[in-house]
DNA sequence: CAGCATCCGCTTTGATACTG
DNA sequence: CAGTATCAAAGCGGATGCTG
């Protein structure tokens, strides 16, 4: 990208991840960190080949990119985040919030990765009884499941099933997201198709209850 | 700009915001609430006219800017925020914080407005003798003086000059910039050409002092 | 198959000139 | 002052080809 050329953060900042697709390579390795090239072309729906090294070029210049070449088992190389590129976590979180609101106008056709669910989590999640036993709700939607984990007042989100889950969501992602993302009461999002099976009350602790949804 | 076509907030944000110049845009409307067309121009040095003018109708189809047609004395059309465009207030923090470190490499030839100055002074600065007298420090850099005012704890800045400043920063943009964004120690700005004259206790009252400088 | 590189048509951007 | 109009250059998207 062609410089601003303008002596201000935001434009330095942009200089660095203003290109298109930029900001979102960096969600993928917030998200999925150490991950091969076609990992982060399967989180990249949409993106051509060609700008994704182009991309991956530029920001390894950056400094907000670095690739491991893993030893043999499995050969291959693993991007990541470098520390500056972490640090970019609370940036990315403050745009997909404000973003979050669109989310509700969304079309059918359009592309979702089961993954992309770890931010609204991370964004609007808390644990209410941090001193309660472990907790597992495992989410059905998407191309593979993912299971958030609640434990010692952290909560965790991996791709995979959970073993016992206090509570399964299954549904379209839009719903799904809807719920995670504090834009639809669990009432709402069950009354046009999602499924909740288990505990009641284990949603609940990680839900936001109170009167204001997230602002 | 062309959708991602992901259901994502972080995407769906930059369906928004992500074309080039969006956001600086949207940093000038934040700074100075209310603009002209052409204060939108002096303010976005390396834009091109037709542009400006692109981005603001989308802007303004997307529900992020409005424009006022001001009456008689007046006679021109002012742009703003709509609420909705004020809520990437802490996006647009995020994101111009994350850059800080990237001032102390810009070239000598960058452009810079003075008014652009607000940006660090809000994120970095924090009155720490709140039930202290009313306060100026007049900045002298850029294209225009602007002046940083603590009155009740609370942090304001405006273009122009102080009647009677408890201080009075001039330099280059630069060394400016870095003391405001906590990069630059006033001590170092001063050995390369920073001059302060005023009461050496105004600018630490609003200086984090900790000794870690802000991340 | 993972990880690119190249080519080509289309869209976006940038610079400047011009208008009510 | 507040934009339009025009056009060249750069960027992007999609397809395809190459290499281990």
């Amino acid at each position: 990208m062609r410089s601003y050329g303008q002596h201000c953060g935001l434009a330095k900042t942009l200089d660095v991840i203003g290109d298109r697709w930029s900001l979102l390579i960096v969600r993928e390795l917030l998200l999925r960190d150490g991950c091969r090239y076609t990992d982060l072309l399967h989180g990249l729906p949409g993106i051509s080949t060609n700008l994704l090294v182009d991309r991956l070029r530029d920001l390894e210049r950056a400094g907000v990119v670095a690739r491991d070449e893993a030893p043999p088992p499995v050969a291959t190389t693993l991007y990541r985040l470098t520390a500056r590129g972490k640090e970019l976590r609370p940036a990315v979180l403050a745009l997909g919030r404000w973003g979050a609101p669109l989310l509700a106008k969304g079309s059918d056709d359009e592309a979702f990765r089961s993954h992309w669910m770890a931010l609204p989590v991370e964004i609007v999640f808390a644990d209410h009884a941090p001193k309660g036993p472990p907790m597992a709700i495992e989410l059905r939607t998407g191309d593979e499941p993912v299971v958030i984990e609640a434990a010692d007042g952290a909560i965790h989100t991996r791709p995979g099933t959970a073993e016992d889950p206090d509570g399964v969501l299954t549904g379209p992602p839009r719903l799904v997201m809807g719920v995670l993302a504090g834009k639809l009461t669990l009432e709402d999002a069950r009354a046009r198709g999602l499924e909740y099976e288990g505990d009641p009350e284990a949603l609940d602790r990680l839900l936001p209850h109170s009167a204001a949804p997230a602002a």
